[in-house]
This record gives C-alpha cells, structure tokens and sequence, in this order.
DNA sequence: AACAATACGTCAGCTTTGTTGACATTCCAA
DNA sequence: TTGGAATGTCAACAAAGCTGACGTATTGTT
C-alpha cells in the first residue's frame, strides 16, 4: 500500500483509497471534539466529568437499569463506574433502589434534579447535532448514521440497537 | 422541549426530533469506541496509548510540522505533548530537528521506525473504517463526512481542511 | 442445609493523559 | 540591548481508566 494516487478498479472506488480513509479518520478525530465540547464547559462548572455525563445519559435513557448493565454498555469496570455514580448519589442526582425481584440488584433513575443537569447536557450537545443536521440535510444524516453504525463493534451495536428509537 | 412526540412541521424534520438527535449522539460515542479499538490494541503491546497515536498520526501527516504546529491541532497542552514526544524521540520513533530559519523551532518527522508503527497503526484503523465504507457504498459515506465537518470547530476545521487530500 | 455464583460496594495501588505554575534557555526583532 | 516568543523541564495535581483483593447480601443449585 502506498500513499500516493493509486490505479482505481473504478470511480466509484474512490473514496476507499488511503488519502479517503485517512481524512475520514481525521475528521472522527475533529469531530468528535466539538462533539463533547458543549457538555464538557458544563460539566466543568459542576466538577463533573464526561465520566458523570455518560452515567446520566444512559441512566436517563434506561431508567431502572441496574449496575452491571450500565457497566457493559459504558464498557468500564464497577470499580471505575462506583466512583462516577457515587459522587451522582451523594449529590442527589440519580437515585439507588434495591431491587424488587432481585435485592442484590441496584436499580438507577435520575432524581428531578438529576433530570435537569440531563436536559441541559443534551440540549447542549442536541444543538451542534441539530445544527450540522440542518446544514447537511436528512440524507446526508442518513448516510452519517449508516457509516457509525457500520464502525461499530458487534456487540457494542447491540447496545446501540436496544436503545429506543421512537421513530423506527 | 419533550421527549415524547412533537408536532412536525414537515416530515422532511422529522430527521431533528430529538429521539433521532439522541441517536445520533449516541452513534457517535459507540462508533468513536470502535473506531479506536484496533489501534488500541497495538499500542497496548508497545505501552503507548492513544496520545503517542495522534503524535504520531499528525507527524506523519505534516512531515516537518514544529511542536507549536502539533499543540494547536491536537489541542493540548505543550508540558502533556512533549511527554509524549520525548517518549517517542528516546524510543528513535521520531527525529526532532532544530529549525534552519527560526532555530527555537523544532521540526518533526519519523523514523523509519516510526514509519514503520504509523504504518500498522493507521492499517488497523483504516480496515476498519474501509469494512464501513464498503458496506454502506460512497453516498452514505459523502453523508458521513458532511456531518461530521459541520460539528467541529471554526478554528479546528481550518485544521482539517489544511490537511492534504490529493482526491480534491 | 450447604455451597457456589451473582451483584454490588469498597479499599489500595497503579497508569495514562490531561491540567497549572514556575523557571531557564535560546534566539529573533525592534 | 532589551523584550518577547518558542521551547523545554520540574513539580504537583486531577480525571478516569485499570487490576486485585475482600466483604456482604442475595439467589440459585445440589
């Protein structure tokens, strides 16, 4: 493989060759920069981390999830995932209840006011996607999806899929 | 703003609820840990982490590039980058040169060697996102990076674009 | 009833990668 | 020649990941 202009089978080939691949990897990069940055500003004011914003975005999304789930969808161990939703239950942010079928099983919900700090996160990061989605268009959104989709590991898709999606 | 079923004011928006907006979010986030997975994995043989990666990455994209150059692209700080580099330069992985016009400047590049690592980082990176390109076909991928150009930065984006791309 | 497995929490210690602040050196340019 | 810019280095610290070990409560199995 070599980085220069390659012989193409076709020109619909090309966006596969390396130059292609390598600014699709750049942009990932880039993107996903701005992509935390508004949340990251907020969360900086609380003392929070983008640790805490991931516990809250998939608690608020499976709300009654418990531990060990949260763990394999954020893919950290408890130990690391104890530290974020210890200081979220002492602040009062999400709230811990035993199980009813199970008592050995937690079961986490945002509080109200864990719902707040939520909904100003997302608002933040919802207004740069909402902008970009605007800019570009429903089929170019269409085609941004399909291509994260496709990136993703199989079992991490799974994750994805179970996440409710109202308009499917 | 709700979470439930909005009013629509054309179904060409339905693409903005924010359902379709929260999965995308979290598109991205699975896809992000997908799309650094294989490089991972290489790395941790060599105790590098994703920090070396980048350095290495932006080296090899800007041959001669100088360590302010590399600050403002990564968007660290200069005492986080040069534990990195000095790692990199002890390890022969990359040669820093003393500028020719400007002698406080130091000019970055490989080393073979650190070719050679550049090479099989970028290979592990690169297959993956070419199995997503080839299963989602060129329309999705022009999708794909529109969007993902209109969520960065002003200021990083000139970043990106400055980046060579012989295909344009 | 006894035992094994599961879910969770916690302690201790380590790593990577980011941050500030302080300070020295080198060099260009006014 | 003096001021500022670019670089490098030392120290200290924080966020957030990791492993390993251990304790407790609960549940499932034999």
């Amino acid at each position: 493989m070599s980085d220069g202009p390659q012989p193409q089978t076709g020109q619909s080939l090309l966006f596969l060759t390396d130059e292609q691949l390598r600014k699709g990897i750049e942009a990932m990069f880039f993107a996903y920069r701005g992509f935390t940055a508004d949340p990251d500003r907020i969360l900086e004011e609380k003392s929070y981390g983008r640790a805490h914003h991931r516990a809250i975005h998939f608690i608020h999304r499976s709300p009654g999830t418990t531990v060990n789930n949260l763990l394999s969808i954020l893919g950290v161990t408890k130990q690391s995932l104890n530290r974020v939703l210890r200081t979220l239950i002492e602040d009062g942010l999400v709230a811990s209840t035993v199980g009813k079928k199970d008592k050995r099983e937690r079961h986490l919900h945002l509080t109200p006011e864990g719902a707040v700090l939520e909904r100003a996160l997302s608002d933040a990061q919802r207004d740069r996607m909402r902008a970009a989605y605007r800019t570009v268009g429903p089929d170019a959104v269409a085609g941004f999806r399909q291509v994260l989709e496709a990136m993703m590991d199989d079992q991490t898709r799974h994750h994805y899929e179970a996440m409710k999606d109202r308009t499917e």
